[in-house]
RNA sequence: GGCCCGGUAGUUCAGUUGGUUAGAACGCUAGCCUGUCACGCUAGAGGUCGUGGGUUCGAGCCCCAUCCGGGUCGCCA
C-alpha cells in the first residue's frame, strides 16, 4: 500500500479533547476498530488521551471514502475533517456525542495483525504481551498507569523543590560494597579484574553531600539489586531518594507526610489524614507478626500462652518448654465457612513458612468444632474462646512455636484470610510508621549480627549501653513507611559522630582493614565535620502501583523485567561477542 | 536453590476411561450491508497439542527429562 505523508497537515487536538463545536480539526492516533457496513464508515481513533469516531458516508469524497475501506485495526491515521453532533449518543466515550465527519485521509502507517487485541488483551498471557510489550503499551489502561507514575513524578519535584530540595544526580558507576544485596558489577577495558557496581542506592552519596553542606537532596534515583524478582519487586528501580540536614527524624517524617498528603490529594483526590499513625516495630510484630502491616483489617494476633499453659498438648507444651508461645488470630467475617480443605490449605502455607503444623477452632453449627479437643480439659475450650472473643461463625487459627516461627505465620495467614473473605476495601489508603526498627539482626548462616538497614544508621541513644551485651535490644533511629501492607520506604538518621561509627563497626564484627577498604572514604568525611543528617528513599513504583490500584510493578513500569531477570522483549541478557569479552579482559567458561 | 500452578488455532479456552477427521468464541481473510459504537449476516483459512524421550496396537490425555511463564519461601543491609 501507497502511504501517505503529513505534509503540511498538523494535529490541532487530542481525540479525548476534541471540542464540540463545529470547527475544523485535525486528530492522528492509531486505528482502533473499524466498523465498515458498506456505504458507511466508522473508525475509532485512539492516542494516548481516548478515543474519537471518525466518520465516513454519502456525503464522504468518494477518494476519502474508498481509503477508509482500507483501513485495519492499529494502523496510524491522520484526518481532517469537521465536528458533527452524533445522532445517537455512546455515552461509554467521552467524546461519544459527536464524530468528526472526515474530509482528508492521511494512512501513515500500516500494522500487521498484531498478535494480541491490544485494547482487548486483560487475559492475554502476560508473556506474549511483554514479548510485544510495544503494543500492549498502547493499551489505555497501561497507558493511564505509565501517565500517573509521570503524575508523580512530577508532583515529586514540585513538592521538594518548593521545600528547598536540590536534585543532585549521584554515580551509576559506583564502588561494590558487598553488604546486602547482590550487586551488578560493571566490568571496564581499563581496568582488568576490577568492577564498578551499579547502585543499589545512593546512600553513600547522599550522606557525603550533607557532609558538604547541601542540607537537602531529592534525586529521582534508578537502582540496582541483582536478587530474585517478585510482583513487587523489580531489579531495577526508581527510589525518591532524599537526605535532610540539621533535622532530626520526626522532622524528616513530617516532611514526606506532606509529600504523601499532597501527592495523594493532587492524583488520586483522596484525603490522607496527618499525622500518620505510628506503631513500634516489636508492636507491629507481636499485633500483625509483620514488619510491613496491612491495617484495613482485624484479625490481629493474641497471645494465648497463658490460657493454654497447663493443657496437656504436647505441642502446646514443647512450645512453651521452648520459650516460645501459643498465638491465635480469631478470623471473623463468616470464615467458619471454610472446608476442610482450605484449612488444609491454610496449613500447608504455615508449614511453608516454618510452623510445624496449625491448631484451629472452626465454629459453624451449634458446636465449635476444635482439632484439638481430645487434649481439652472441662473449661478449656470455654477459656480459649472467651480469651480470642470466639463466636459463632468464626475460625480461629492458633500456632504454637518460638516467637520467630508464630509470629510470620499468623502473620501471613492473617492476609491470607482477608484476601480469601474479600474484606479488604481497595479504596482505603492505611499509611503507618514504622519506628525503632531493631539495629541488629542475627544471621543464621554466618553466625553473626548484621545491620538490619545499613552499618551508618544511628542507634537510639538509650540503647547505646547494649551494643556489645545485648546487640538483639539494640534499636536504631530508623523507620519504614508501609501503605496497606507493602513497604514503600525506609529512612533513618545517620551516624556523623567518627568515634560512634568506628563502635558500631566493631558490634559488626568488621575489622579495621575491612573498615578501610569498604567504607574508608566516608569514615574520613566524617572526620571533617557534619551537620546532623537523615534521610529516606521511597519507593517511587510500589507507591506509583498502589496509586493506580495495580497489584504488580510491571502495570507502572515501561520496560519490566520477569522472574529470571530477564527482559523479554529484547531478550536481555543475551551473550556478547568474544572480542567485547578480551577486551574487557574476561574469559569466557568456554576458555576456563 | 525449594515448593505450588500453568503451556492445545493469532488470542482465550474446551477436549470424556488412552481410541476414527482435535472443537468453540474472539481475531484474521473474502463477500453483503446507510447510523454503527463489542455493528450484523454469509463463507473460508488457520493446529508439530512447549520440546525431547518412554509406556502402549494406539498418547493432547499416562511416565521421565527439559525449556518457558506465573506465584511463593529462601534471598532482598
Amino acid at each position: 500500500m501507497k502511504l501517505d505523508t503529513m505534509k503540511e497537515l498538523r494535529r490541532t487536538h487530542y481525540c479525548a479533547e476534541v471540542p464540540h463545536t463545529t470547527e475544523e480539526v485535525v486528530v492522528c492516533g492509531f486505528a482502533d476498530r473499524v466498523r465498515d457496513m458498506g456505504n458507511l464508515i466508522f473508525i475509532n481513533l485512539r492516542d494516548r488521551t481516548g478515543i474519537v469516531q471518525l466518520a465516513f458516508n454519502d456525503s464522504t469524497d468518494r477518494a476519502v471514502f474508498e481509503k477508509a475501506g482500507l483501513v485495519k485495526s492499529e494502523y496510524v491515521l491522520m484526518a481532517k475533517g469537521t465536528v458533527s453532533k452524533r445522532e445517537s449518543e455512546n455515552k461509554k466515550l467521552k467524546t461519544g456525542d459527536i464524530e468528526i465527519l472526515v474530509n482528508d485521509l492521511r494512512i501513515l502507517s500500516v500494522a500487521q495483525t498484531p498478535p494480541f487485541e491490544v485494547t482487548n488483551s486483560d487475559k492475554v498471557n502476560d508473556e506474549l504481551k511483554l514479548r510485544y510489550r510495544y503494543l500492549d503499551l498502547r493499551n489505555p489502561r497501561l497507558q493511564k498507569n505509565i501517565i500517573t507514575r509521570h503524575e508523580v513524578a512530577r508532583i515529586t519535584r514540585e513538592y521538594f523543590y518548593e521545600n528547598g530540595f536540590l536534585e543532585i544526580e549521584t554515580p551509576m558507576m559506583m564502588k561494590s560494597t558487598p553488604e546486602g544485596a547482590r550487586d551488578y558489577l560493571v566490568p571496564s577495558r581499563v581496568h582488568p579484574g576490577k568492577f564498578y557496581a551499579l547502585p543499589q542506592s545512593p546512600q553513600i552519596y547522599k550522606q557525603l553531600l550533607m557532609v558538604s553542606g547541601y542540607d537537602r537532596y531529592i534525586q529521582l534515583a534508578r537502582c540496582f539489586r541483582d536478587e530474585d524478582l517478585r510482583a513487587d519487586r523489580q531489579p531495577e528501580f526508581t527510589q525518591i531518594d532524599l537526605e535532610m540536614s540539621f533535622v532530626d527524624a520526626e522532622d524528616i517524617q513530617g516532611c514526606v507526610e506532606g509529600f504523601i498528603e499532597r501527592l495523594f490529594k493532587e492524583i488520586m483526590g483522596v484525603e490522607i489524614k496527618l499525622p500518620l499513625e505510628r506503631i513500634t516495630f516489636a508492636d507491629a510484630m507481636e499485633r500483625f507478626g509483620s514488619d510491613k502491616p496491612d491495617t484495613r483489617f482485624g484479625f490481629e494476633i493474641q497471645n494465648i500462652t497463658e490460657v493454654v499453659k497447663d493443657i496437656d498438648f504436647v505441642v502446646f507444651r514443647q512450645a512453651v518448654e521452648n520459650g516460645g508461645s501459643v498465638r491465635a488470630i480469631n478470623v471473623k467475617n463468616g470464615a467458619s465457612t471454610y472446608t476442610r480443605k482450605e484449612i488444609d490449605k491454610l496449613v500447608e502455607h504455615a508449614k511453608g513458612i516454618g510452623a510445624k503444623g496449625l491448631a484451629y477452632i472452626r465454629w459453624a453449627d451449634d458446636e465449635p468444632n476444635c482439632s484439638f479437643k481430645k487434649f481439652l480439659g472441662e473449661k478449656d475450650l470455654e477459656n480459649i474462646l472467651l480469651a480470642v472473643d470466639g463466636q459463632k461463625g468464626d475460625l480461629i487459627l492458633i500456632c504454637a512455636d518460638k516467637d520467630k516461627v508464630v509470629l510470620p505465620t499468623l502473620g501471613a495467614l492473617r492476609g491470607i484470610c482477608a484476601k480469601r473473605l474479600g474484606v479488604i476495601n481497595e479504596n482505603q489508603y492505611n499509611f503507618l510508621w514504622i519506628t525503632e526498627m531493631p539495629f541488629f539482626e542475627w544471621d543464621e548462616e554466618n553466625e553473626s549480627w548484621v545491620a538490619m538497614h545499613h552499618p551508618f544508621t544511628m542507634p537510639m541513644e538509650e540503647c547505646l549501653e547494649y551494643l556489645d551485651s545485648d546487640p538483639a535490644n539494640v534499636r536504631a533511629k530508623a523507620w519504614d513507611l508501609v501503605l496497606n501492607g507493602i513497604e514503600l520506604s525506609s529512612g533513618s538518621m545517620r551516624i556523623t559522630d567518627y568515634a560512634l561509627q568506628q563502635k558500631m563497626f566493631e558490634a559488626l564484627g568488621l575489622t579495621d582493614e575491612e573498615i578501610e577498604t569498604k567504607f574508608g572514604f566516608l569514615v574520613d568525611a566524617y572526620k571533617y565535620a557534619s551537620p546532623p543528617h537523615g534521610g529516606m528513599g521511597i519507593g517511587l513504583d510500589r507507591l506509583s502501583m498502589i496509586m493506580c490500584g495495580a497489584d504488580s510493578l510491571r502495570d507502572v513500569v515501561a520496560f519490566p523485567k520477569v522472574q529470571n531477570a530477564s527482559e523479554l522483549m529484547s531478550a536481555c541478557p543475551s551473550a556478547v561477542d568474544k572480542n567485547q569479552l578480551d577486551e574487557l579482559h574476561i574469559k569466557t567458561i568456554e576458555q576456563e
